[in-house]
DNA sequence: AAATAAATTTTACAAATGTTAAAAAATACT
DNA sequence: AGTATTTTTTAACATTTGTAAAATTTATTT
């Protein structure tokens, strides 16, 4: 961790900066201090809100941190975000030269992986009802930070289902 | 590679032996060198199909591999299968001596990732006949190994949809 | 080959979600 | 405070997908 520190940098955005282009090749990773970003991709008729990544969270273009190719999402900053910045490069010469940067590295990614295949499976077999009541136990911070657009995206409903949803209970 | 070489032996078991359970602590991955799995998790009323294996991937109980606690998932194999087998902790002792070895199973989750992630935002933004025909472009012999039931699960809808898909073309 | 079982398709109807447009509410700006 | 802008909700209707049951096809067994 020590060895890590020595490359970070710590840097701080405005509400609104776009961190990370689609079609770009991202040189750095950055890991969240304080504020929220949204993870989307662009398509013909609107756009994909995938994640969300907040205080503790790693924020990178996972593609192209991974295989070097460009990336398919667009990273913008919902709040004015301070983040801890490291080259990718800086990283993946660490990775050869010391085992415990790798190892590091290694339960970063099965971690992540962990993360998204469960939350992959639970989209196949949960209503949007019960992913929205779901993220509303797990992070309901997320619901004030983040507008109900991105939310009802990220969900993989129409913010007008989200809407009926919400509408339900009371 | 050869290091790792030395810790594998080769296993075979017929269509239909379950190779993994949900709720266990798995102690071995595989690499499977012929036939296919699924993988899969119960719920109250049916079971989801969310991944399959085939020949030259890699097959594992997810969690169980990286956290070390109770995986969810079954894993029916489809076919007889001849496969590549690597004890969970002796994998574990040569990521830790081993560099090359570390950054090679670093390699293998990011790689996984990628892929997860791909899939689960395809997931979101195209629709159930998109999906099936991607699949049928990218993995044609799936159909024809694979019932079609389990694929629909796998695309994440009913049965009855996916019929409705195949038949509009003819 | 016939009988049985399993898998797939079809049908009819129900429920969920999407689309478009408008209204209402909340927020930002001057 | 008042106006403009953005966000959220509501309404009406269209489309998609699901469920259950029957019909058909395919595979398996005797």
């Amino acid at each position: 961790m020590q060895k890590l520190e020595e490359h970070i940098s710590e840097v701080s955005f405005p509400k609104g900066h776009i961190l990370l282009r689609a079609n770009k090749v991202e040189s750095s990773i950055y890991f969240i201090k304080k504020g929220i970003a949204r993870l989307y991709t662009q398509t013909p008729d609107n756009e994909i809100t995938f994640l969300f990544c907040k205080e503790g969270d790693t924020l990178m273009s996972l593609k192209s941190y991974v295989t070097g190719q460009k990336g398919y999402e667009d990273v913008e900053l919902l709040e004015d975000c301070e983040l801890y910045q490291l080259k990718a490069e800086v990283l993946e010469n660490l990775y050869q030269s010391d085992i415990h940067i790798a190892n590091w590295g290694r339960k970063l990614a099965e971690l992540e992986l962990v993360k998204t295949e469960e939350r992959f499976i639970a989209r196949q077999f949960r209503t949007a009802s019960e992913r929205y009541h779901e993220l509303l136990q797990l992070h309901p911070d997320l619901i004030q930070r983040v507008q109900l657009g991105h939310i009802a995206s990220y969900l993989g409903i129409s913010q007008v289902s989200l809407s009926r949803i919400r509408a339900e209970i009371r």
